[in-house]
DNA sequence: GGCCTCGTGCTAAATAATTAGCATGACCGG
DNA sequence: CCGGTCATGCTAATTATTTAGCACGAGGCC
């Protein structure tokens, strides 16, 4: 996933967050876009390389990631931890609750206290 | 962030994840290493767009980011919940206690639950 | 002093990435 | 039928990135 370049990258994103778009939709989304036609181009060798697979939708296709948004956060995760977090996932999880880098509601934190306690009693069985 | 280029960002993270390094260190850890004048020279180029600075560490140069690990952080996990977890810190978390990227150990739980206590306390003032 | 090693600054060539235009086909409306 | 719009496949030109070599200086050893 480092390999990739920038527009690559920019793309893929793209596709990650939304799911699957057209290239009408991945063109406006784009930072400082591109043509129609270069974004096209820029699908092309993505499908190319397998990162991506199109469908068709009525008279136009639409682009998907290849791999599940599952996956992808899996791998986007362990980068971070590992590049940020000497690949600890508690630090992580601290920066996120701290509100570093976003505030949890209590709802969210009540979610996250049960989930908690779910790790803590499979840690005992 | 996203404006990077392949090796550019291959080397960013490096010194994110070092905090500091030599060129002959980043050149060895780089993927698919180029030689080490091919190194220096996107050093330069990295320091010229002002994303890291030299201090001079005997007779070679250092390299480090220009700003700081807390910071570079804050930005990836920002970018990471925006394309993965549309925005929400909370299934972030989630995720990350889940185990899909890492296993706490119990020490790391009792440390979030401190912090999620602390969050909770401050909500309640 | 000469040679070697290590490190830098700089340059330019090679390569990859990015860009946009052309040709074509399908469809629709006048 | 013609023209316009929308979309695709494809190509090649342009631009950005990546690469590595050269020249030079500092330091150490013989």
């Amino acid at each position: 996933m480092t390999g990739l370049s920038r527009r690559e990258r920019q793309l893929l994103d793209i596709l990650y967050t939304r799911g699957r778009a057209t290239a009408a939709e991945i063109q406006t989304a784009l930072p400082d876009p591109p043509s129609y036609s270069a974004t096209r181009a820029l699908l092309r060798i993505l499908e190319q390389k397998g990162h991506i697979r199109h469908e068709s939708d009525g008279p136009r296709y639409v682009f998907l990631p290849r791999i599940s948004r599952q996956k992808a956060r899996a791998i986007a995760l362990k980068h971070m931890l590992a590049t940020f977090f000497d690949g600890s996932a508690a630090e992580a999880a601290a920066a996120l609750v701290d509100g570093s880098a976003a505030k949890l509601s209590p709802a969210e934190l009540d979610q996250l206290q049960a989930l908690i306690d779910r790790a803590r009693k499979e840690n005992k069985s």
